[in-house]
RNA sequence: AGCUCCGUAGCUCAGGGGAUAGAGCGACCGCCUCCUAAGCGGUAGGUCGCAGGUUCGAAUCCUGCCGGGGCUGCCA
């Protein structure tokens, strides 16, 4: 039940009743026509445009328009007031029993309110984190793993399927180099010093691992040549590094569905296949390319190289699927896991990156819709880095000072909960930042704290009012203003799930449960003035039971919103 | 130089064609015999970076400029 979407249907019969009737020309687009909650809760509970939108198209004046609509949307009985206001809007008030059948609704709904057909069941790949497997998860990885989870929650709840995946990138040079390190953790094991050459990654957590390499080659290794050994320890090590990521992820409460290699796509013949399917739509050749804009590299020279003709999809410049020693760049095998996304037949592609990867996004673009002739869309959604902060002081992280902070470490110290909300509540785009000493805190400055607080206070009087033995009912008494306010509050939530899925846009969930939360401490503060409104009335069982329905359906809108961000609502605040 | 994101209250940020632009923090004034004050109410604080354009209407869309971040051939 979306009040909004429904008031909405009623506005378009009455104009397709207004045209039948000739009230309206014919032919006109309705399409613009929105009914909205008003930024002003005094103009009433929503507002129409369709006067000031159709006026134009019309030829006539926008209050003619309203004028003649407003009693035929009155004589609808959820409408009790339409009334004619500024440049042409038409502002109604609902009759009063609506928030009250909107809070039966929503207990009878229970985790199902909101959930939209938006999708209509679409199949959507959310490809993040997507981590080189290095190393453990630092925080600037957390952001986007977060971001990607909560998106394909959301997405899930507005009705598409969704499949959440993790590319490996297995198959660069970057593992070579995690063989290399390993290789020297694994001297270490057998008591020899290891030389830790600039370039190989010097971190700790490699330790472990070149204990275990021991564990399974002995001292099988040692003495050898790299060509000897490469290919085991880059296959080993590059396992023991997904376990740990596996592991982070598992400790922020991310699980993916579906786990890519780039190595699976080397020497199968996939990237060819995927190269060639752009041949065939005459979009690879030989050729050069123009030296960068701007500072021109010194040692510029122009060379001949297989090139995609991305520009054809949009992008600024052709990009190089090989270099010019023959062998493929690295954008190959990502234009080969686009190319398998495309044929495994998802309806939609979202690649999560971070914002440092921005430049790829119109060269992705263009391969996915080279790949798929325009069918398949991609969004790429750039997560801005987070900027570490300690008690207002930036807090540097670097790997050679020993102050890397790992997901692990935050995770630790904050709480997967707290972590996750705070991530959510920036725009992906812009900067965030993570205070440690702010974000620990448990009071007003902490967002989560302040909605978990709301849901543990709902528990409290829904488990008091157990102990008394209430029967519980789903109609509610709503008498003061601050209670409509919050069930207004509520009848907003598939409206909003419908805007931030269709904008792929979580952070609007968090924004929305900070409203909502401050809308019900609002009415639970106003029982400290009123004892009349507080939820449990001594001695009248019958009305305690009403007056907790609409906090109830708080509680469950809550609860579903806490769960699409992948935050546990709290029974009760310790 | 190009591409891209950002510029809204002292600070951190929402809003992203509609009416008098919002929240939190900070400041100031109030509210606990009470379902958890980890809360609530109020006051002060704004040329929505600048200039044009589109529109009945622009913080929002377009163009240009200014300022800041990120990226910018054969690394991933």
């Amino acid at each position: 039940m979306n009040i909004f979407a429904d008031i909405r249907t009623l506005v378009l019969e009455n104009l397709a009743a207004m045209t039948g009737e000739g009230a309206l020309p014919e032919g006109l687009d309705f399409s613009a026509v929105a009914v909205e909650p008003p930024r002003d809760a005094g103009h009433g509970d929503m507002a129409t445009n369709a006067a000031m939108v159709l006026a134009k198209p019309a030829r006539m004046a926008p209050r003619a328009i309203a004028e003649a609509l407003a009693p035929r949307l009155t004589a609808d009985p959820r409408v009790e007031t339409a009334e004619v206001a500024g440049p042409g809007f038409l502002n109604l008030r609902l009759a009063p029993d609506v928030w009250g059948s909107l809070v039966q609704h929503i207990l009878g709904q229970s985790a199902d309110y909101g959930r939209s057909n938006l999708g209509a069941g679409q199949s959507v790949n959310v490809e993040f984190v997507s981590a080189n497997p290095t190393g453990p998860m630092h925080v600037g990885h957390v952001r986007g793993a977060v971001f990607g989870d909560a998106l394909a929650s959301l997405l899930a709840f507005a009705g598409y399927a969704v499949t959440r995946e993790y590319y490996i990138n297995d198959g660069g040079a970057q593992v070579d180099v995690l063989a290399r390190s390993v290789y020297e953790r694994y001297r270490e094991a057998h008591g020899l010093s290891p030389e830790i050459a600039e370039g190989l990654y010097p971190g700790d957590y490699l330790v472990p691992v070149g204990e275990a390499l021991k564990e399974k080659y002995g001292d099988s290794l040692l003495d050898k040549g790299e060509q000897y050994w490469l290919a085991d320890v880059r296959e080993f090590a590059t396992e023991a590094m997904m376990a740990m990521i596996r592991a982070d992820l598992a400790q922020l409460g991310v699980k993916m569905d579906v786990y890519s290699s780039e190595k699976a796509l080397y020497g199968t013949g996939k990237i060819e296949e995927a190269i060639d399917e752009l041949r065939s739509k005459g979009l690879i050749y030989e050729g050069l390319l123009e030296p960068p804009k701007g500072k021109v590299p010194d040692d510029w020279e122009p060379r001949e190289q297989t090139l995609f003709r991305s520009t054809a999809h949009g992008d600024d410049v052709d990009r190089p699927v090989m270099k010019s020693d023959g062998s493929w760049t690295y954008f190959a095998p990502d234009i080969a896991y686009h190319w398998d996304k495309v044929r495994r037949g998802f309806d939609q592609l979202i690649d999560v990156l971070g914002a440092d990867h921005g430049g790829y996004a119109k060269r992705i673009k263009a391969v996915v819709s080279a790949l798929s002739d325009g069918r398949v869309p991609l969004d790429v959604k750039l997560i801005q880095l987070v900027k570490l902060m300690k008690n207002g002081e930036p807090f540097k992280m670097s790997k050679r000072a020993g102050t890397f902070v790992t997901l692990r470490d935050v995770v630790e110290q904050a709480g997967a909960d707290v972590t996750r909300f705070v991530m959510l509540t920036r725009k992906n785009d812009a900067p965030l930042e993570f205070d440690f000493a702010r974000i620990l805190e448990q009071s007003k400055d902490n967002p989560v704290f302040y909605v978990q607080y709301a849901h543990a206070r709902i528990r409290s009087v829904l488990r008091k009012s157990l102990e008394a033995g209430l029967h519980l009912t789903d109609v509610p008494l709503i008498e003061d203003e601050a209670e409509v306010k919050l069930a207004k509050r509520l009848a907003e939530w598939p409206r909003l799930v419908e805007i931030a899925a269709r904008g792929h846009e979580p952070h609007r969930i968090a924004f929305y449960l900070y409203d909502l939360a401050s809308d019900f401490h609002a009415l639970w503060n106003r029982g400290n003035d009123q004892p009349e409104l507080r939820f449990l009335q001594e001695g009248d069982p019958a009305r305690s039971a009403a007056k907790i329905a609409l906090p109830r359906a708080v509680s469950v809108v809550i609860s579903a919103g806490l769960g699409i961000l992948g935050v546990t609502p709290a029974e009760e605040m310790r």
